[in-house]
DNA sequence: GTCTATAAGAAGATAGAC
DNA sequence: GTCTATCTTCTTATAGAC
């Protein structure tokens, strides 16, 4: 990696650790191997730096605009998937969308900083919330729509139901940047509050496979 | 109010809005009228002041150990009225526990500086786990469990059922942080949500009321 | 492109008069 | 308790040699 893209990644690095403010130039320069004065050749100031963060993430958010990761695939592909989810593809769903979020160190990083910088720009909220809240809740909405037609799901608003899976996710994400500890709490209540999002949505007689079953699973 | 305890309040919105790092003690002492080396007559440095902050709300979040202000009311007043609670009355209490929340002054700049500081101090970030997650969820968890014992809701795991009330109530929170604007949409997410959520946990013969109405309300 | 030396300025904190 | 003046330190950024 070239010396200018080494200063962006162990910016973000320290800005997600501490925020700008109480990151100095001369910390960033020596994490990348050279002195405070070398970096001016590669960015014109500090803010230089941040801005250019903020670039490189909204052109990486847009290449991978409206796909979410979930599978690697894109909505389309999903589309067939999610027309015969089972419970446990349910489950792999979430967690998988979860384990993206907090375990790929550049999505991570990015968070962190947009969560300790967002009072100081409108923009930076903007952001967090576009890329954590509301395209997480559209991409979804759109795969439960899937999933209602099909007749595996059942609901009156597709919305609120989508609100309904995501929103624990999110708040088990914020759990673990906040206490990275907590992860495995965090999987566990997540795999229990699919289930249950499971048995509350798919009752019909068209039931996604697992619902209702009442044998417990075999001794290994 | 005294010039200690104002310099206490001015720092917390000026913390709240920026940051520590970003703001500078003669921007505390201006807006509490006074020049910045006066400040040090009340407090040794402008750490102390953040350490005082964080005392104050320590000693507040105690006081009201446990009650989670729902009704202003503690838990054991409370218990007799979720027995009986009406559609209605479960939506007043999210709007409620929503609206103080993002309207109680000191709480909402609490909450934005703990955010904006829990990458700096793991302490930091405790405190607003227990003040912003774990407790709500164990306050209310008691509340729907009471409800599940009366038999106005149904659930196998009321931690669970606890989490799918509480965690759009803690999205739409922090939404609003980020963006105040969009309040009145919170509110009716909010609205939906809380009806949806009785529609799927209260589908017993003692089902609450309101639930499977369905004539439109009259015309004003 | 990287370095050393250094300028320029900001911000925290103290001294001492009133 | 508040002020003005000032000290000290830290940090960004530039100058200019290599």
């Amino acid at each position: 990696m070239d010396t200018k893209q080494r200063i962006l990644d162990e910016a973000l690095t320290l800005f997600s650790e501490k925020g700008y403010a109480n990151v100095f130039v001369a910390d960033i320069a020596e994490r990348v191997g050279i002195k405070a004065p070398s970096l001016y050749k590669h960015y014109k100031n500090k803010q230089a730096i941040f801005d250019a963060i903020i670039l490189e993430m909204n052109r990486r958010f847009l290449e991978e605009a409206g796909n979410l990761q979930i599978n690697g695939a894109n909505a389309a592909e999903d589309a067939e998937i999610y027309k015969h989810i089972s419970e446990e593809q349910l489950i792999t769903l979430g967690n998988n969308l979860f384990l993206y979020f907090i375990h790929d160190d550049y999505t991570r990083r990015f968070r962190k900083m947009l969560t300790i910088e967002q009072f100081h720009d409108k923009k930076l909220a903007a952001t967090y919330m576009k890329q954590y809240v509301d395209d997480p809740l559209s991409y979804q909405g759109m795969l439960f729509g899937l999933m209602v037609s099909s007749g595996i799901l059942q609901t009156e608003n597709v919305e609120i139901m989508t609100l309904h899976f995501y929103a624990p996710i999110y708040m088990l994400l914020t759990m673990c940047d906040r206490e990275p500890k907590r992860e495995e709490e965090a999987l566990k209540t997540m795999e229990a509050h699919i289930r249950q999002f499971n048995k509350l949505y798919a009752r019909g007689e068209t039931s996604i496979q697992g619902n209702r079953k009442q044998s417990r699973r075999s001794t290994k």
